[in-house]
DNA sequence: CTTGACTCCGTATATAACTACGGAGATAAG
DNA sequence: CTTATCTCCGTAGTTATATACGGAGTCAAG
């Protein structure tokens, strides 16, 4: 046995780097193939060994998606990282972010929304009326 | 003008609840299909009616839509609003609550991540590392 | 009362994002 | 060396979310 923690994380064969990352081999594939990710190099007819920061490349995507980009606009956010294109780069993190505060600002009127029906729920015991619709819509 | 939007919308077609909407046709079925919308009495043999408290829910399914949320999800939370069930309704708010404050937690990580490197990007006009995917990673 | 746009409804096709399958080769444990 | 388990890669199937199509009925203007 060897180090525990990042040398856990060292020369992954693409079935535990999924497992790692808590997605399964075909999704590992299939973001090769969207770009998402980069296929490491076959040692001669061998077997490719993935890494760390694959595994935080696959939970930033996942994440990413639970906040509602889609796979193509996660594309666009990796590509900011490779610092090259720099005016470029800068332009479209711009328009990402402007993207970011929408969604909070949406985000926040509905935990206010869901706040206020969990409370009015709890204090009468009746009928309420939602809220959720109006959050978002007062915009 | 406040009432304005209001009473432009009574007594809409299909068509024309779609247009306010600004979805097709086709979704508002599909909508009603899988019980996002209800389907209004249809005056014998004749043609239904929507008005504004539709378009106000179509709109909502789309805002949450972009947060993140699947029409299954978005479902559940619109069961909140009729106001029966009021225990099981509070249960689920309070989960969606959890969830959307996990969702503002990451988006404000990634507000951060992408300021930092519009910022960066304009200071040192070269090259960065991605902040991006450390953002979304601390948790 | 005809005409043209629209509605109704059922089925079919499209797109994104996976998920499954299968045969051939590679690797590790015994 | 054998054998079980994995990898590689190509193709096919699945689920969620729409979109498109088409024939028959309905409505409103001329």
């Amino acid at each position: 046995m060897e180090n525990n923690l990042k040398s856990n994380l060292e020369n992954l064969t693409i079935g535990t780097f999924a497992k790692a990352a808590g997605v399964n081999v075909e999704t590992i594939r299939f973001y090769q193939g969207k770009g998402l990710l980069l296929e490491p190099e076959k040692p001669y007819g061998g077997i490719r060994r993935y890494d760390g920061s694959d595994v935080a490349r696959v939970l930033f995507v996942k994440s990413a998606q639970r906040l509602g980009f889609s796979l193509d606009e996660i594309a666009d956010l990796l590509r900011l990282e490779d610092g090259t294109h720099c005016e470029e780069a800068s332009h479209l993190a711009e328009h990402k972010l402007k993207d970011v505060r929408e969604k909070l600002a949406d985000l926040m009127r509905m935990e206010t929304a869901l706040a206020e029906l969990v409370c009015a729920c709890h204090a009468t015991n009746g009928k309420v009326a939602c809220p959720l619709i109006n959050a978002l819509q007062s915009n």
